[in-house]
DNA sequence: TATATTACTAACCAATCAGTCATTAATATA
DNA sequence: TATATTAATGACTGATTGGTTAGTAATATA
């Protein structure tokens, strides 16, 4: 009866920032689509993780889907013409270009929490399909022109060996890929016995794909 | 009023199969989760393709996890055991019997519904880390296991460099898990212009790894 | 054919959760 | 200070769906 109300404990003051709700949101929804999936992700979740109400959420965002797709595109843009620009700087051999580019993919992205969304994308393809080719369009396949370019270095200048660069490609994505899929996904539960150290993970696919390109010195 | 029932139009007599049922639903889950993932297949759905009530479904398996976590080990049991076997009988040097695996990993794995667990099982981990100790030990270790031998056998006999094997495994591997990766989450929705041949593509691969293994003749 | 058993069903329940909206309060403006 | 505007809230709703259970009918058994 006469227990006194929380006072006016701050309680949360009830702040008007319409600039910066955006930008809080989509991050609070990265963390925890990456870290539970987009399913199992609870739209209030991702309002109070950003220290707003659900209602201002669907305020910024129409669907919980829209939410998905703004993480997406939010967190894509910037990194992709980041590589390009590296490849082009780089003047020594593509047997060192390819190990370079590498490591500098996991320092920029890898090591990142946006690489959570790679998993998170392979995951939601099927489900999101106009997201799925948004995605292909403006991340794979620039990554894939890139690759390919860099493959095609090697062989102009007579390192590599003629080898079919669609195809190709993947000896580089593949290991990348996997290592960020793997860091989301079983790397979370099975913390036991194998530990992966990354860089020399890196290290260790960029010898072996260089080898397996360089031309044998007869 | 007057409008007859639908007679006693066999409509799916009810029969009585103890037998059969948890195979049949099996089935059903495998394809359902594969195509639509976990969450968002509805366990009715799969009662339904599989000829029965959801009452049924659940007569056979306590709940939704139970019958995913059956799936999984149900399509998992067979194929690890095999390929041990084919590596055991092969009398060829490594370098023919990496491309040779390769290739019957596609064949009777990789090609088949059974592949689409692969993707599954990485979306799904962080939503079930008991079931993601058990994929890990009784596939991806297995797996770990057979590869590392086949590429100790090579170092052994001479062929191969001598590479940190732990790490060296994943130049084979990733490439065929992004492959079936690939075929059940983005390959469905951009099947555009750059399709993939598995044949080629493994064969690609697996020229690539064991180049870059192989030892350079001076 | 009569009775007992149980695989199977379908209607139901309770919980969850995306999305809504009337209300509230922080700011702007007069 | 009074009024208008609108960012923010949180209680509410409607739809979905995992899981339950009382009852039904197919088989076994006598």
């Amino acid at each position: 009866m006469n227990t006194p109300l929380p006072a006016d404990v701050p309680a949360a003051r009830r702040e008007r920032r319409k600039q910066a709700r955006p930008g809080e949101l989509l991050a609070a929804a990265l963390d925890l689509f990456v870290e539970k999936g987009f399913a199992a992700t609870r739209s209030e979740e991702v309002a109070q993780r950003a220290g707003v109400s659900k209602g201002t959420l669907f305020l910024y965002f129409p669907t919980k889907e829209d939410l998905f797709k703004a993480v997406v595109r939010e967190n894509m843009a910037q990194t992709i013409t980041a590589g390009a620009a590296a490849a082009q700087e780089f003047t020594g051999p593509a047997s060192e270009l390819i190990p370079y580019m590498m490591h500098l993919w996991w320092e920029r992205f890898g090591s990142t929490k946006a690489s959570g969304l790679t998993k998170l994308m392979m995951s939601e393809a099927t489900n999101f399909p106009e997201l799925a080719v948004f995605y292909y369009q403006e991340v794979i396949e620039p990554n894939f022109r890139l690759v390919r370019s860099i493959l095609q270095r090697g062989i102009d200048s007579g390192e590599f060996r003629c080898v079919d660069l669609d195809y190709a490609i993947f000896s580089i994505l593949a290991p990348l890929i996997h290592l960020v899929t793997w860091k989301h996904s079983m790397g979370c539960c099975v913390s036991g016995d194998l530990q992966l150290d990354p860089i020399k993970y890196i290290a260790t696919q960029a010898d072996m794909v260089v080898h397996g390109l360089l031309k044998r010195n007869a």
